[in-house]
DNA sequence: AGTTATAATGTAATCATTACAAATTTGACA
DNA sequence: TGTCAAATTTGTAATGATTACATTATAACT
């Protein structure tokens, strides 16, 4: 799905250098999609590089952030989930099963207001309730 | 400015036993609007309250989020914000100043898609970015 | 006043995250 | 290929917000 080659250029195109844990970590965010948090994803990966450490996986998350490789997601306090999408959407989280989910939206229609002389270098939109498996 | 009985009858309208520490908590709240954290208001209210714990500000602000009197407000990981308004606004914070500010938002007009079946309790909407105070 | 439910308190525990110093790896260059 | 410096990774210990929980105090109701 993602050639090594593929996620290599894309590190090296935002100017992180594209160690085997940073790829590790940026293929386990492209493939699952899954809103990982970085618990979640050392206990995926330190199967496979025994090596690995917490504090790694944390490093290269902050590395992504910066480079806007990944995005922070925070929808309670708790745990921070990592999202490597690139487009804008909103998270919706549900209170049940505790599941994440994308949905779109336009914030470009939603005009807002009180923002004049701010400079806006990120936008998260989330929502919380019950999911279609969760509501009853 | 919100007088006691006031704020006691908002509180029983919402279900919530209007105790001491919790009309003081709810005055903080709509007297500053400063979406404060636990441990501020904590700090703002324990030389008034000398016997005041932080448990019971952690417990008073998990009532009131329950019974809908504040809304938590995470725009990173870190500490939970509070906020006692009671309209639907998004919230802008400045990486420099750490300080919150207020926005309006119409999110009606943002059109959501990919939401259907589900059932939404909340909705938060986060910036981040520089505030005109810290812009350089 | 006595009894029961609800709220407040303080301490200890938890959990995600960070700080930091040491070890390892990488890449550039001779 | 060997060497060196810079960057990255690692492990452990610390931090800081939040929660668990048992005890004490307060309020409500008979």
């Amino acid at each position: 799905m993602y050639s090594i080659d593929k996620l290599k250029e894309y590190l090296e195109n935002k100017d992180v250098k594209p160690s085997y844990p940073r790829l590790k970590v940026l293929e386990y965010l492209l493939r699952y999609q899954n809103h990982p948090t970085a618990d979640q994803i050392y206990n995926a990966l330190v199967n496979e590089i025994p090596t690995l450490s917490k504090t790694t996986v944390y490093n290269t998350l902050h590395r992504f952030v910066e480079s806007k490789v990944a995005t922070p997601v925070c929808v309670d306090g708790g745990e921070t989930h990592y999202d490597a999408t690139v487009n804008e959407h909103g998270h919706f989280k549900c209170q049940i099963c505790k599941k994440i989910f994308d949905f779109d939206i336009d914030l470009e229609k939603a005009c807002e207001k009180g923002l004049t002389g701010f400079e806006i270098l990120n936008r998260s939109i989330n929502y919380k309730g019950f999911c279609p498996n969760c509501v009853e």
